[in-house]
DNA sequence: ACAATATATCGTAATATTACGATATATTGT
DNA sequence: ACAATATATCGTAATATTACGATATATTGT
């Protein structure tokens, strides 16, 4: 149905999947190297570095302003994204957490 | 176009998306969270554990099995599940390169 | 051989995502 | 006031994803 059963599902694990979703497009995963790398925030710069329209990506920036792990200032007639520490910092530990459950080679397979 | 421009982007952001999928739906960490914790493959208890159709859950898996991430050893007539320690680790990594990319405060925002 | 079991695949429906042109919005400099 | 600039939003089209019932497939135990 292209609806996901969120209610199904624990509020981490939710949140843990939607903080994947700001790294599961390559568009994505260049925004946030760029803001991560440059500091300082690229604005709209951004559309000049990447080969999309303007538009496009308008709406990627809007997503990863949804799940929170960029911010936005505006200062018109521009305006000014960077990274959202204390929810990159949230991204970080959720995917270690992860990736530390598992311990050791399985037994089968 | 839902339509990923998959060319324009370099291999490595590329192979960081796909990886990304992997844990962008609440199911798949739920399944990889299973997978991880018990080590053993859970075959298709998996089923079982999820509040999902059979046939939904066999959908997640071949996803998985796609990216790499986890891998099914056929033993009719149920198939292991089990993490693919080669991937699960090139994802931990891929995500702590990206994490790292960014080191301190923005200077604006 | 055949029932039972486990899993994958097919078909289908509904919704989500990606992309972009066009337009709206809002401010600055003249 | 008005042109120029930067960005968001709207509308739309195409494809992808999610979900599940039904069915296909393949093996084991009888």
């Amino acid at each position: 149905m292209g609806v996901t059963k969120t209610a199904i599902f624990t509020e981490q694990q939710n949140r843990a999947a939607d903080l994947a979703k700001a790294f599961a497009h390559p568009a994505r995963v260049a925004i946030l190297q760029l803001l991560a790398q440059k500091k300082a925030c690229v604005c709209g710069d951004l559309v000049d570095e990447l080969p999309l329209a303007q538009a496009t990506v308008s709406q990627h920036l809007k997503e990863l302003k949804r799940i929170g792990i960029i911010k936005g200032e505006i200062n018109p007639p521009r305006v000014c994204y960077c990274i959202n520490e204390v929810v990159w910092e949230e991204a970080r530990q959720t995917f270690g957490s992860l990736f530390d459950i598992y311990v050791g080679a399985s037994t089968c397979c």
